[in-house]
DNA sequence: GGCAATATACGAAATCATTCGTTGATGGTG
DNA sequence: CACCATCAACGAATGATTTCGTATATTGCC
C-alpha cells in the first residue's frame, strides 16, 4: 500500500500566498531571492522570510533542497490547484455557492479589456454549452 | 462639514462573514436568532455569537438597535459591496490581477448548470462588447 | 589559522480571531 | 414578592500569524 496524503495541505495565509506567488513566478528560490523580491523596500527583515519558508516547509506548502548551504525552496502546491481551492471557497462562502453569480459580478466589476479575453470566454461558454 | 468615513470598514473574518450571511439572508436578528441559525447543532455557545456581534458592532460591520432588551443587529455593510471587495482582493492576490483568468477558472471548474445562467453570461458579454 | 559575510535554527513577542465562563441586570410567572 | 429564564457585558484562555533578535554553523579569503 502506497503512502497517501491523509490530510489536505493547509490553506496558505496571506503572507504565505505572497511567497508562493514568488516561487510560482520565478521558480525555485533561495531565502535571499524571496526576501529581495518580496521585501525589497520597506518590508520585513531577512529572518522573517526565512522563518516563513521554514513554517511553510513544515506545512508542506514548499519543498526544500538543502544539499547546498543556501537552501533552495520551491512551491509544494501548484498554482492551478491553489487558485481552484481559493475560488471554490470564495464561491461557497461569499457567493452562496453560485459560481455563475460570481462570474457575473466579476465581469461586471472588471470587464475584460481585450477582445482576446472576450473571445476566450465565449469559446469556453460554447464548449460548455456543447456539453464538452 | 458632514462626518465622513475616513477609513474603510475592516475585512470580515471567516466567522464574521458567516454571521453577515445570516443577517443578509434573514434581515435584522437578535443574538439568539443568529446563534440558532448558525450554531444550531454542534456549534459554539450563545455567548460566542453574542461576543462576535459585539466585536462586529465595534468594527462597524453591523448596526445595533438596543431599544429592546434583546438587541437587534443588522448588517452594516451590503452584500453587494462585500462581494465586490472579496472579489477584487482575490483577483489581485490569487489571480495576479487578471479577472478574465479568474472567470475562465471559475467557468472551467464550476460550469453553469442551467441554460438560463449561460444566457445571462452571454448577454453580459455582449453588453460589454458593445461598450456599454 | 582567523576574520568577515552569510546561512540556518530557534525562541519569543505582538497582534488578532475565536471561544467560553462568570457576573449582574431585566422581565415574566406563580 | 420570589423565582427562573434570558439577556448583555466583560475578562480571559487558546491558538494562529507574523515579525524579529540572537545564537550557531559554514564558506571564502587574507
Amino acid at each position: 500500500m502506497t503512502a497517501r496524503r491523509s490530510v489536505e495541505t493547509p490553506w496558505p495565509t496571506d503572507v504565505e500566498l505572497d511567497i508562493l506567488q514568488v516561487l510560482w513566478g520565478r521558480g525555485p528560490c533561495t531565502v535571499r531571492e524571496v526576501h529581495e523580491t518580496l521585501y525589497a523596500h520597506e518590508g520585513a527583515g531577512y529572518t522573517t522570510a526565512l522563518k516563513m519558508l521554514q513554517i511553510m516547509h513544515g506545512k508542506g506548502l514548499v519543498e526544500r533542497d538543502d544539499s547546498q548551504r543556501a537552501h533552495v525552496y520551491k512551491a509544494g502546491v501548484t498554482k492551478q490547484r491553489t487558485q481552484k481551492r481559493f475560488l471554490a471557497d470564495m464561491v461557497n462562502r461569499v457567493f452562496n455557492g453560485s459560481a455563475s453569480q460570481m462570474v457575473l459580478h466579476a465581469l461586471g466589476s472588471h470587464p475584460p479589456a481585450s477582445r482576446e479575453e472576450l473571445k476566450e470566454i465565449r469559446t469556453l461558454l460554447s464548449r460548455i454549452e456543447a456539453g464538452d
